[in-house]
DNA sequence: GGCGATTGTCTCTTACAAGAGACGCGTGTA
DNA sequence: TACACGCGTCTCTTGTAAGAGACAATCGCC
């Protein structure tokens, strides 16, 4: 999402045909406006918010004043505007709590970056898209660039690999669009290699991929099941692209081993 | 709430008039459907979650299915039972990082209960109620029971008297119902004392209770502000009962030095 | 096997929420 | 001073979503 371009119209390339601009169901409207501020990451005015998601005004005002109240919206600074709101983080942590996987992920994760040194990121699918649940630094100078809740095509990483292992060629292609196909720098990716590669990955149980999404990193990927077969997420080490052959190879041992540990034989 | 009191009967206590059991509007369901998840804390079926929200079956499937798909909820277990959906947890950690003060609330009960031992909380008012935003468990051998998220009434607590401090007699009225003047015991507070008690705390800065919410604790609590006078959150300890005075009061003086810190100068 | 309870889906009606648009207010700027 | 702009609130209309209820399928229980 870019320049002027609403929500609405950036989803439409992945959406349904919807009957054009007619009118809205509230709730759907409450669910763009809290994937815009999602997308956003700071509190926005009303009048702002209403253009962002694409809905009237006089609609966006009284949306906003319910959420409010209830709690999942707050209004912060000056007053004019908003942003998520406590409710939104209890709901969170009860889905954490609740969680095992989740909550053994972070721990996992936390320590990993912490005995290694590296950036470390446990990650999922979420409604199609790969997404960092958690991650936590690692001690590099250098800070590579990833926050929790943030969304990159799937092609652009080594965890997007692992987690399609298992969706058949339809799904995929459902779930990967033209524009997720070309690199930050421009090149462009082959569906056909990259379903090859998800192959590979399934085969091998771990992904390296080198200067995807940049040219001075490359990230090791082992995934995490949640049934035989069923990858419900993996986790990943960021490192510098030069890292030698015999650290790759025992960051990856460890990376398993840990990855493995997070799975459930349920 | 308890036994087969369905929410909606419970909050007619405190909510405005509502005309009756006429059509709801689908947001309100769905604000309805979340709270009563989080007050379950566990996955729970469709057939029961209507029930327990007062809406009839037919809505209930149908935005159920709408928050499913929008990963706000997901489906758990077997299938045809629903909790909280990782969409959840995203704007949960979107809010925490984009709030400064919880961030570090968070951290600082954690080394404060690493290095004293007990528990620790941060609270803060959530609509009106005493809430338990983060809490660090502490190493002693009895746990006392507290987990982020649970709602408490305010008269019970040292934090509640803190909280409220600042606000008029009528707004107190207003959010402490009679039934919350009962503690745990059946012992029923004076609304004067429980005022009293709050002038009190704003006076000297801090609060203790003790045997409120059960005979073997006491609770200390400190004052975070947000602003000169307003009381944004508190953090506090929960210590055994016959804890020693001297020992208390070092507790309570760091307790003190550390909610200060927290507190913003803006 | 027979029966009651629950689950998931579907259809149709109408009460009501979404939206258009007007209004008044404060603010910046030409 | 006049004008353009964004904000917040209100009113009124109509398209539509909430809800009642019927239905088949499944489950457990005697």
């Amino acid at each position: 999402m870019q320049d002027g371009e609403t929500l609405a119209e950036w989803q439409t390339g992945t959406d349904e045909e919807k009957p054009a601009n007619s009118r809205e169901k509230g709730l759907n409207r409450v669910l763009h406006i809290l994937d815009f501020l999602h997308a956003t990451q700071r509190a926005i005015g009303i009048g702002e918010l209403a253009k962002g998601v694409n809905a009237p005004r006089s609609t966006t005002y009284t949306l906003v004043r319910e959420l409010v109240d209830a709690g999942l919206l707050e209004l912060a600074g000056d007053g004019n505007r908003v942003y998520f709101g406590k409710k939104l983080y209890l709901y969170g942590m009860a889905y954490m709590r609740g969680n095992d996987m989740l909550r053994r992920g972070r721990q996992e994760v936390d320590t990993l970056s912490h005995e290694t040194g590296e950036t470390s990121e446990l990650c999922m699918l979420q409604s199609g898209r790969y997404t960092i649940i958690h991650s936590s630094p690692g001690t590099r100078p250098f800070r590579i660039s990833s926050a929790t809740g943030l969304q990159i095509p799937l092609p652009w990483t080594a965890s997007g690999r692992l987690l399609l292992a298992g969706f058949d060629r339809d799904r995929i292609e459902a779930m990967v669009s033209e524009a997720d196909l070309i690199l930050p720098d421009g090149r462009k990716l082959k569906l056909d290699d990259f379903i090859d590669d998800i192959g590979k990955a399934r085969a091998t149980g771990y992904c390296v991929t080198s200067g995807l999404v940049d040219a001075y990193t490359k990230c090791l990927a082992a995934p995490v099941f949640s049934a035989p077969g069923k990858v419900e997420a993996t986790m990943c080490l960021v490192v510098p692209i030069d890292t030698s052959e015999e650290r790759t190879a025992e960051l990856i041992a460890l990376l398993r081993e840990r990855a493995a540990r997070l799975s459930i034989a349920a």
